[in-house]
DNA sequence: TTACTATGTGAACATATACTCACATAGTAA
DNA sequence: TTACTATGTGAGTATATGTTCACATAGTAA
């Protein structure tokens, strides 16, 4: 069995990854890889409703994977965990190797 | 605007990191770091109903982060790829991080 | 002051997810 | 055959999540 330990921080490191457990929220930290950028940048970059945009962020935010800044009427967001890019990489190894057991699956059954 | 292409990545990078995204399913991938193990047996090291388990289970099969062997009455799960571990030690550096905004911002509050 | 812009949030709703119970299936062993 | 074990799954329920709309707030600029 589990100890309250780990459960406590298998429960920490879910709350993360379950703020990156969208396609927007990563579409946002992809923009985000080459800088800091304001909502109304993002929301027209990804193309969603900005209020929808601003809930999203707040979830990275409350995470602990962006942080924001305040500047005018501007609140301008970026990454705080640069090596969570490194992840996206991990994934997309993931990605092609599950193409390629379909390819083999296809194989299979033709 | 992002366009199609970027869109389905986006959509499928995130059905795998949804597969992750659950306390139990981490507990999981941790406890499959050494090797294989059945269903009762990672059941039993997690605490939790069989049934729940094969469910979680058979998420991270169908994102294609796990595979699955059947011998006899057992089926044995392990992980299929193992950078997905690398990808822990990123997390735990956000959480040490989280942690210690949190103390500034405590010490800021007193 | 007024008019404007960028952002955040409450309320409502639809959808997805997690969990448990009961049962079905498949392999083992007598 | 029967009895058992390990696993998976349908149904039901409770909870969480994502989205939109409308509105509130805060800063800008005239």
């Amino acid at each position: 069995m589990l100890n309250k330990k780990k459960q406590i921080l298998f429960e920490k490191q879910a709350q993360i990854v379950t703020a990156m457990a969208h396609p927007l929220r990563i579409a946002i930290l992809d923009f985000l890889k080459n800088g800091e950028q304001c909502v109304c940048k993002i929301a027209k970059h990804i193309g969603s409703e900005r209020s929808n945009v601003s809930r999203h962020l707040s979830i990275m935010v409350n995470a602990g994977i962006l942080q924001s800044r305040k500047n005018g009427l501007n609140v301008f967001y970026k990454l705080k965990a640069p090596c969570i890019l490194d992840f996206f990489s991990c994934i997309t190894t993931c990605l092609k190797q599950n193409i390629k057991d379909n390819e083999k699956l296809f194989n299979v059954m033709i």
